[in-house]
DNA sequence: AGCGAATAGTTCAAGCGTCAAGTAAATTGG
DNA sequence: CCAATTTACTTGACGCTTGAACTATTCGCT
């Protein structure tokens, strides 16, 4: 692949102004769910996820590559979370009998509980923040928008998960 | 656990599908635009937007104070940062006349240099993972969007960036 | 089979961000 | 006009993320 060769194609200043709003967004809106967890459950959005993902799963139940794929990590962040989320007995690691390279994180009882514990906080927040100020049909198109952008950012995987047995 | 369905309001299937879009969007994009910066022009995406701000000020100069409200980012992670692009001489930071509590940043040559450089392949990615993939309306709209999202992230500040001064 | 390559995960050092505390200058209020 | 508060920033400790090894297994090819 050549550097592409300069495209001073500029942004336009609507565009322009669009993309600094969405970098607002971008930086403020993580931050703000962040805080709101640390303070309500203590955890950071990124361990709720990881939680959220296996509770969802009947099993309670995933490898960890998997977890990776579905919270967008790498497989060194994910490894140091759950340690860390196994140190406080909210999950454990068992290995994968089909695959002697594989782990599984599993979601212990307190696990569980902290998930629950956290939900309704989390999801007011994200009513808060993100649903309730759009109505349905600019839900809509932020969604719209989101999987055109997911299918450049990730060309491969956006071929639809074929999975998720919520 | 949950005291009989109503109170945390949950999500519709549509909802919560859109969520969680965004949630991917939320974490890859800014890896993404963060990954191509370092490799091509050795900034994050954070210095990027720091030195990008100062050098859309005529002066090329701003307050830190200011500067970190146009970033997104608080004082402290906006002090370390400024060091560092100052040991780098990307900029250099010089008191406020006109107040002997503030700072300001002050774009060197060389700053403005390594935006410049920066800059095309930091608007080709913008293009080809944002602005591209979307046709002028959904731009619009997702624009619409971002700035209700703002209004709830920051009810303070959403009246208007009317800036451009200094 | 068997050998090289790919996959799954772990670990460690280095760097960055955050929070709490600290300094210094300006503003407010009595 | 002085004390208390607020504003503007800096610093230091601590925790988390990253990226580069490294180990262990499984896959792919001939």
């Amino acid at each position: 692949m050549t550097p592409d060769s300069e495209d001073p194609r500029w942004l336009t200043a609507e565009q322009r102004l669009a993309w600094l709003d969405m970098v607002r967004v971008l930086t403020r809106l993580p931050a703000t769910l962040d805080a709101q967890l640390e303070r309500d459950a203590g955890l950071s959005f990124f361990e709720y996820h990881v939680l959220s993902m296996l509770s969802e799963v009947p099993s309670h139940t995933l490898r960890l590559s998997r977890l990776a794929q579905l919270t967008s990590s790498s497989l060194s962040r994910l490894s140091n979370v759950v340690k860390r989320l196994e140190g406080r007995g909210l999950l454990r690691r068992e290995p994968d009998p089909d695959d002697g390279r594989a782990s599984r994180a599993v979601l212990t009882a307190a696990g569980t509980d902290a998930v629950e514990r956290a939900a309704p906080g989390h999801v007011t927040a994200v009513r808060e923040l993100v649903v309730d100020p759009l109505d349905p049909a600019q839900l809509s198109q932020l969604h719209a928008a989101h999987e055109r952008i997911l299918g450049r950012l990730d060309p491969a995987s956006s071929s639809r998960p074929e999975w998720l047995e919520t």
